[in-house]
DNA sequence: TGTTAGCACTCGAAGAGAGAGAGTGCTAAA
DNA sequence: TTTAGCACTCTCTCTCTTCGAGTGCTAACA
């Protein structure tokens, strides 16, 4: 067991360490202790650390820095536990509820297989989709006490599904009474006034209500959910093989560029529609361009889905072979989606 | 309109500076064409070339290097044609399906919250689900044709569906018929005999049969679905962030090893399972490794899919942020999963 | 006995200077 | 019009030097 004092130390040395990336001289440490040391004390220390494996210097004369074995010493004993605040984890909840239901699986796997087929990295950019209707929905019950059914949601041309873990059961004979009042209701375009003519078959806070309420929560969900844009980049690893990105700090700069949906949607715009587009370096308006080229085209959906897939590279990038990479993968994109619906979320 | 050779000197210098990411010279360019040219000869070309906008130097005598004008003059004119091979475009559609396969929107949102989280890149590895059965199917119709079918596959915890388009129509009678005999086979797991059994009531190759046999594919899809691995990498960006990997050889390197599901399947196995587990620099034996950490802890969703999740970053990584913030979303990703299940493709 | 001040020493980082080499433009000859 | 020859320019690389942060050691002090 190390002693208190160099206990201390070598927390002090790793912290510091890990905020700032430089390796720790003893005078930096002066500071950091309740009960002021002198620098040469910590030296003396620092001195002991080493011997026993705990802390390295890159050379006789730099600041010490923290050993492998010091770093296992950290995690298992000397960290303090980092407590995550209450509006940490609700962020992360929210997030995670918006991500989902962004999440588009076609076209992501297109943003993988471009990236992996031109050897560039790639970005997919999805516009909101088409105004989709609901035209229907069915319940079909999970297990024999009611208390799950799947929602089967079907729209002009998706199918989209929900599991609903009920509180109370609804037998699947209600259910089935249900599905026809909610049909009836999207065929007639009233389903705002659904509750009060459930009301009369049910009980204002009876299972089958709820689960109506469940049922139109999600319609109105799906109808309005692609609000915003989503965004793919894949492929990140590839930029830095080029020598124009052997800054990593100008390549970083490039792919946190690309990864942010509204400046890749300002590149895009004014791209012809149905046509390989190739922006050369300053073409692209934003600065953070002038040194890559952009070759995108746009795609179409069989049902109506549409956005822009495209290719970032140096400028030097080899043109004739992107764009017929891309041009031949958006054709297949088109192809593919007509019997391979998998009701990914909103296609 | 530029001269012959003049265009065919350009054209040369393009591609040789797009292959080789280095100025072309004079003396680089003479064995390129088919008539001999001297290095002189091509400079004097070259130097009127320089004049009409069309190359740059860096520097007095480094070699030409094509302005942006001759990257768009070579895009709108100069360039070849690049023919995809067959060979090329198989494998580009293979490679979508396989994708499509693949996907799983939900691990897909985790590990982008997980990498905007704790701002550092992450990864997330999905073992093969749990062995799912089957439980039934259901066919809801989705035109009054009877062309358009949407198949839904409710499993022990999961739905899926799929969009069905025939060729010949099937009245919804004739479906609703199939789907009784389809779920009696499945109740009694008889799924190879349907066919035999179908034979007596509808024509051996009737728009009924078609229908049952792209059914029956689907199913058997489904259940072999996942052979493989199916991995995430988010946030690659952020690492070039570290001043460790500020040398972008070493960060592609590292990238492209993460990139890789064999290698953080092989980084991740002998993690306990149900803890934070934290492997600091060679503790993860992959050499590639020896400078990084790796933060990672084994998920399970609610329905038996698992796999684990992590962060990569240095070794000077803020383990104790890190931690806290893992099992938190690792714990809110089980909640999650309960009452959100969109039909993502294999939960 | 533990702590501190002082000092010589070490080694990397950054800058200056020299030499080599690649590529140019110009001139004159073919 | 093309080519050979040559002086010139500028980068790249290597070496050398200087500067400074940080150390270890010694001796004085509490």
């Amino acid at each position: 067991m190390l002693p208190d004092r160099k206990q201390m130390i070598l927390k002090a040395i790793i912290e510091n360490y890990i905020a700032s990336a430089e390796p720790v001289g003893s005078k930096t440490l002066m500071g950091s202790f309740d009960r002021p040391l002198s620098s040469a004390t910590i030296r003396n220390e620092m001195s002991e650390l080493e011997e026993m494996g705990l802390l390295e210097k890159q050379h006789v004369s730099s600041g010490r820095v923290p050993s492998n074995l010091a770093y296992r010493l950290y995690v298992d004993r000397l960290m303090d536990s980092y407590r995550m605040a209450a509006m940490e984890l609700e962020r992360m909840r929210r997030e995670m509820e918006n991500k989902l239901n962004e999440m588009d699986s076609l076209l992501l796997a297109a943003s993988k297989v471009v990236s992996m087929i031109t050897d560039q990295t790639t970005v997919v950019l999805a516009s909101d989709s088409s105004d989709e209707r609901v035209r229907k929905i069915e319940l079909i019950p999970m297990d024999a006490e009611g208390l799950t059914y799947a929602l089967v949601m079907v729209c002009d041309n998706t199918v989209r599904n929900k599991v609903l873990r009920l509180r109370a059961p609804v037998r699947s004979e209600s259910a089935a009474l249900l599905t026809g009042f909610i049909n009836m209701s999207i065929r007639e375009d009233r389903l705002q006034d659904l509750p009060g003519l459930l009301a009369g078959s049910f009980g204002e806070n009876s299972p089958e209500a709820l689960l109506a309420a469940e049922v139109i929560s999600f319609i109105s969900e799906g109808g309005s959910e692609k609000t915003g844009y989503e965004m793919y980049l894949e492929g990140a690893a590839r930029l830095l093989r080029n020598r124009e990105y052997q800054d990593a700090e100008k390549a970083g700069e490039l792919l946190e560029h690309m990864a942010d949906p509204e400046s890749v949607r300002a590149l895009v715009t004014k791209g012809l529609p149905g046509q390989i587009n190739i922006r050369i370096g300053p073409e692209n308006e934003d600065p953070k361009m002038a040194d890559a080229s952009l070759v995108f085209t746009s795609y179409e959906l069989g049902n109506g889905g549409h956005g822009v897939i495209g290719v970032v590279a140096p400028k030097r990038m080899d043109y004739a072979k992107v764009s017929a990479q891309l041009s031949a993968f958006v054709k297949m994109l088109g192809a593919i989606d007509k019997n391979n619906d998998k009701g990914t979320g909103g296609l």
